[in-house]
DNA sequence: AAATTATTTAGAATGACTCTAAAAAGAGAT
DNA sequence: ATCTCTTTTTAGAGTCATTCTAAATAATTT
């Protein structure tokens, strides 16, 4: 399991700032559970969970945070084939995802654990990869 | 270049016979083009291409027909990272994409010219992956 | 040809997300 | 603190790809 830092509300507030984002209420609220208790939430997730956690919130101002976050570099975005809904990701390193296909469960897996070769034409050059595994995680 | 093989009429007729389909006018006219002309074309491009090609055809059509098409087995569909909308692909063989970054197109990579080695713990059990490789295409 | 079944169709509905424009909150200067 | 200016939040409308509904048409079977 990941075991992501709690992340205070002074914590998160620098965080922002040094990211260019204006902390307020709401923002630093999305924070505490996007950067730390949420794994890959969707924004339905997001909601839920600001919902419980803020007194009032409104659904455009959670994907105007979740996009000014993305803007700011803190979190990015992806979307597996079998939703239709994004996926806010925390770890914004260079990483790939396995999807557990019996829950639903989203792992990250680093970058450097897989090596990937190509015999493929040499006309093409490639960039970037994106790669999803799709299977079992057992225990 | 792809080359792919015309199709009759008669050929794509018998083509979907034996996947269990009822041949009409709508269903041969748009197999001709997904399973031959069209190159990953998406639902809007096939529908532009059945306005051309038939004297009239509803946009219901069009869904109906390539859902069809899936669910025979004919077609198989994925989606691109940067859009919406769900590309269908007549390659129904185990393979990845390549997407040129300049001009959006896209190149089916044979699975036997990839080979990914994974360190990953073994708790993971790898069933499929699905691959996007971007970068730059040249001449 | 009549009856039955499958397909096509126009238009309404859906769902995730974005846009609009007005209200509220925050920041900076006094 | 007050005034001013800028940024953020908000409710609700709008968008876009796709699906649904239910009536019309076409194909198949009897
Ligand atoms: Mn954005
Ligand atoms: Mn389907
Ligand atoms: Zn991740
Ligand atoms: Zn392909």
């Amino acid at each position: 399991m990941k075991n992501k830092a709690f992340l205070s509300t002074d914590l998160v507030q620098k965080k922002l700032q040094e990211a260019g984002v204006q902390p307020t209420l709401q923002r630093i609220a999305i924070c505490k559970y996007v950067l730390c208790e949420g794994d890959h939430p969707t924004a339905e997730q997001v909601t839920k969970w600001a919902e419980k956690n803020l007194e009032k919130i409104s659904q455009a101002t959670v994907y105007n945070t979740l996009n000014t976050l993305v803007d700011a570099g803190l979190l990015r975005t992806f979307k597996l084939p079998h939703s239709e809904k994004v996926i806010y990701d925390c770890n914004t390193h260079d990483h790939y995802h396995f999807l557990d296909e019996a829950s639903g469960s989203l792992y990250d897996i680093e970058a450097k654990d897989v090596s990937v070769e190509m015999k493929m034409p040499h006309q093409f050059k490639v960039n970037s990869m994106e790669i999803v595994f799709k299977g079992n995680f057992k225990s």
